[in-house]
DNA sequence: CACGCAAAAATTTGATCATATTGTGAATGA
DNA sequence: TCATTCACAATATGATCAAATTTTTGCGTG
């Protein structure tokens, strides 16, 4: 019953064909490229937590339409990076105490878990792209790029979910990424990131060992070290909301 | 630049739309009432494992517009619930043994976490209701009813959730029963629901002697009596994909 | 003459945009 | 102080473009 076969009488007389995009990279939809780059801007603390996120600011920013921009947010809200805020606004979640024990709870299984499972799966060139981004890890806290630390630090974790081939777990880990990456941001700005032994090597020379109980342990201990600052940092400021 | 073209037609619900700020009911958007509908459709199998999702199948059985059932669609793929397919196509995932085996490492730890903290907070008004959705469950199996049985199921565990007041661990849990929601159907529908001897009543007797560490076992067994059938049926139709 | 493979038209479906509509918060005046 | 108005941002619709699948068609071969 839908008789669209005809192009009816246009009353406009202005035809919009002429301004074809020239082919670009866009090999991807726009509302996927549009979606990473607002989870690497969430992920990475681009955007503090509590900030308002509009869907026309994002388009301006972005230079996208408003179609993509409104799905890339929702996606993000479905992950919890972001949040309704009742009245049509949307912003990103502060984290609560209670938050951060939830987290906690949650990645102390989930990370040894995945230490554990990828220990046993990776291969001498896994362990070498391992080594090469703690090394760059290592650079960017050397020059003080915070940026850098907290991109290299995630591409770390992310390539162990990676390898620990569990992609529903991964997702997991990931969604957790995004609730306390924002926060992350703050407290390493605010420390400073010369105090931060990582476990990373601990892990490294577990996996290359084979023990992945060890890994997995390791896994453990860098999270909670991680998260623990997160913890004692957010707390005096409770009353901030 | 107000030329209408008084194109009509649209069979438009005026009705409930006077009373603003008399009744003090907030209606909630468009995408939220498809999200949510679609959500019911995959929890409870109503769309089969494998089946393809079409935006234009959904704006015609839904009745809805086209942007509200696109960000119902991204929603729910980032909740696992859908799965795109490549070339723009999203379908109902289909469980693999390796899905089913990660859902039950990470149901275990957390139905017992959420059933420990649920002892803790329940009062005796939550407790009954509680026996009240267990006593629904209950006449849903004695009456053949398969629908009534998995929704009384997921409510009844979606309650112990609410009790537990963990909402990200709580938004994990539900994400995961969005995984297996659909399978679950498939499992039940063959087996039928008569030989489930469910340990809600172990449960509810925990909980209501306070007993936090028994409910966090009693949950812990019922999740895995539900997903070791749902692994044993599975299995042998791995070559149906 | 039938059959099958392949190419191309056609149809279906997804992606994006422009725009109208609606709701929310602020500003203003009684 | 409260109610009305105003402006802006979000919601939602339909149209249009692009891509992919399906169907049709044509040609060659057995």
């Amino acid at each position: 019953m839908k008789a669209n076969a005809e192009k009816k009488g246009s009353m406009d007389g202005d035809a919009q064909k002429t301004a074809t995009k020239e082919t670009g990279k866009a090999r991807l939809p726009a509302h996927e490229v549009i979606y990473r780059k607002l989870r690497e801007q969430i992920l990475f603390g681009e955007i503090a937590p509590g900030q308002p996120v509009t869907i026309q600011g994002l388009t301006g920013s972005l230079e996208a339409g408003m179609t993509p921009v409104r799905e890339a947010i929702r996606r993000l809200t479905a992950e919890g990076a972001l949040k309704f805020q009742g009245n049509r606004r949307v912003i990103v979640p502060p984290l609560t105490a209670e938050n951060i024990s939830e987290i906690i709870y949650a990645r102390q299984w989930l990370e040894s878990h995945m230490g554990l499972r990828a220990t046993e799966r990776a291969t001498p060139e896994d362990l070498s792209v391992l080594t090469e981004l703690d090394a760059a890890l290592d650079a960017a806290i050397a020059r003080g790029d915070l940026r850098g630390y907290l991109e290299y630090n995630y591409r770390f974790h992310a390539k162990i979910y990676e390898l620990a081939d569990a992609p529903i777990l991964a997702t997991m880990a990931e969604g957790l990424w995004l609730r306390f990456g924002p926060s992350l941001r703050v407290v390493c700005g605010r420390l400073g990131t010369q105090n931060l032994p990582d476990r990373h090597k601990d892990l490294l020379g577990a996996m290359r060992t084979g023990d992945a109980e060890a890994a997995a342990r390791a896994c453990r201990e860098d999270m909670l070290q991680g998260m623990e600052q997160v913890r004692d940092m957010l707390q005096p400021q409770t009353e901030l909301n």
